[in-house]
DNA sequence: ACGGGCCCGGCAAGAAGTTGCCATATGTTG
DNA sequence: CAACATATGGCAACTTCTTGCCGGGCCCGT
């Protein structure tokens, strides 16, 4: 005679149901609720149809925290970059959550907005929540990040830390296609715009692009340091046209593009006076008027190699601290550059 | 005279300290070690100090999901983007991101391709683990939101669902600023150059563009809808040609630049023979040749808007799910909009 | 017919914390 | 000095799930 006891708003605290709900309702125990999802095959496959069918019926969900706990396999992995508004990280970062999320993990992402304080805080609290790290453009220094490797298994990319594992694009080869390209358009005398010092890539691009000029004999030069970015570009240009050459190479895209801006500003033009040609490929290089042409960082792949391999870790594989995981680049030929002296309108 | 037995890398299985190690190594009892650490003031503050000294010695840190079962406070808040490498979310990142930060939580970023499964999938997997989500552009039903808002407090981004807090940019405002702007530079007739059906925002720009115009006398027509991507732009940049008006409103910069570029690509002057705005004020809009002028979204203060009050709803705040919190709009005047019959060249 | 294996379900002990309640010591008040 | 309040620490139960081990039932080979 009275109405419904349990109707669907009462101001009991409904929790969320539990495998012991489930145990109870489906008249068997807990552990063999516990196993009919975790361990499939190890229970009798009628019971475990009747129980998942019961599960349902009560909305029940596994609690990740609770599965954790035991097995400490929280299926996360840190993702930290310096920035996540830079367009040098998207590809990295969908590669990674696509091969994180294929093997049924989920990515922590944390942007450290170029701060290794902010990068140690979060790695802080992040670190005791996932299985793995993967470290894109850290600001921290070799040795917090060997650290910081020792608890827990951490791919560093573009940047070479013994002892670390890494994923680095094949700087030697990218250096090469520039110069080949330039030199294939006439260009004779380069100018490398330099990015941060502190940078293990522009040291690297910079070497590599020497040596690939040596044997050639193009001879390079070498402006900066500057900031890797649009106003680091104009900073740049601004420089470049104090003593200009015909071709210049910029440590990154941001910076191609900014110098680009400042050139075109003053009346000069691109690619007819200047050739320029940036590294990466981000997003943007191609939004640019004329287009950037730019050595390729097959930054997706970059992403989805160190899951793999960490995920390879995970699951017992050796790290790979030795040599570095090397990834190839491509030439990404646009209007920006072109054949020396050429000269449509004078 | 044995030599050191605890070496630094000997094979026993080093675990982590609990707080049973803390607890046997300061001589207290493991609820006096928890409490040391969460509930300040609950112990003698002399003995708290010995803890916290031992604790560190030990390398002792406390494990979050240990924390997080008995409490239900997993400190994580959800960010669902429906695609991470759109400039429009950028800065949506980083103001949600900033806010938990501030406030002791961090946030789990998901990617969803623009792809409702995908969405709901990692909605499934990553619900579970948070105490709220922000939904940024959303491509589930409402229906499904608002199902989803039942299960743990959230707040959708620039979309109204009856029933669930959300935070939209002042659309109105934004229309009547834009119109201004061209009418001022002698424009009378635009076209607005529709993004998704499904958009939402999309609905609103286009209706209070019509608004926004109708007592002013002039006439805005629209073409569409369009993808809002690059693509889109180009296709729309087609349709325009064929029935052209001086001054164009596109529905997001995205579209905008890629109508740009179809533009100056056959020939076109902008802003002497179109002048073109956009919405949202992304990255990029600054970068293009000219630079778009824009609608500019607050998009770091809709991130972080929405956090709190996410955070102010777990806290015991009422939902706020009358009336959407609004934030501001501004005009960024770029090189991308001009008086109307300029014509500098001819 | 009986010992040896499977199969399958249950029991109970963790995993690393939190917290309600109690006990003791100390301080305060009348 | 008794009675009571407060400060501080400990005990043990609790959060949800996993898993090693045990044992009953059943089938098989001999």
């Amino acid at each position: 005679m009275s109405g419904e006891v349990c109707g669907n708003d009462d101001p009991v605290e409904r929790r969320p149901p539990t495998i012991y709900d489930v145990a109870e309702a489906a008249g068997v125990s807990p552990s063999t609720v516990s196993r009919a999802f975790s361990r499939p095959g190890r229970v009798n496959a009628e019971t475990a149809e009747r129980i998942r069918r019961v599960a349902h019926d009560l909305g029940y969900r596994v609690n990740p925290l609770a599965r954790s706990l035991p097995v400490e396999r929280t299926s996360m992995l840190a993702l930290v970059v310096a920035d996540a508004t830079n367009p040098f990280h998207f590809d990295i970062i969908r590669g990674a959550q696509d091969a994180a999320t294929k093997a049924g993990y989920t990515v922590l992402l944390t942007d450290t907005r170029e701060s290794d304080l902010l990068e140690r805080q979060a790695l802080e609290r992040t670190l005791p929540m996932v299985e793995g790290i993967v470290l894109a453009s850290s600001r921290m220094s070799d040795s917090t990040i060997r650290v910081t490797a020792k608890q827990r298994p951490m791919v560093v990319l573009n940047r070479v830390v013994t002892g670390v594992p890494s994923v680095v694009t094949d700087i030697s080869s990218g250096a090469r296609r520039a110069i080949d390209h330039l030199r294939g358009l006439g260009h004779d005398r380069f100018t490398y715009v330099a990015g941060p010092e502190a940078s293990w890539t522009d040291g690297m691009r910079w070497r590599e692009l020497r040596e690939a000029a040596r044997g050639a004999g193009p001879k390079v030069r070498r402006i900066g340091p500057f900031p890797p970015t649009l106003e680091g570009g104009v900073e740049a240009g601004r420089a470049l046209r104090r003593e200009p050459t015909s071709a210049v190479i910029a440590y990154n895209d941001l910076l191609a593009i900014g110098l680009m801006g400042e050139l075109l500003g003053h009346g000069h033009r691109v690619p007819e006076d200047f050739s320029v040609i940036g590294f990466d490929d981000i997003f943007g290089a191609q939004l640019v008027t004329p287009g950037l042409t730019t050595v390729a960082a097959p930054l997706y792949q970059i992403g989805s190699t160190a899951v793999g391999h960490l995920l390879a870790v995970l699951n017992g594989a050796r790290p790979q601290t030795e040599t570095p995981l090397v990834v190839p680049t491509s030439l990404i030929r646009r209007r920006s550059t072109g054949p020396h002296g050429a000269d449509p309108v004078a």
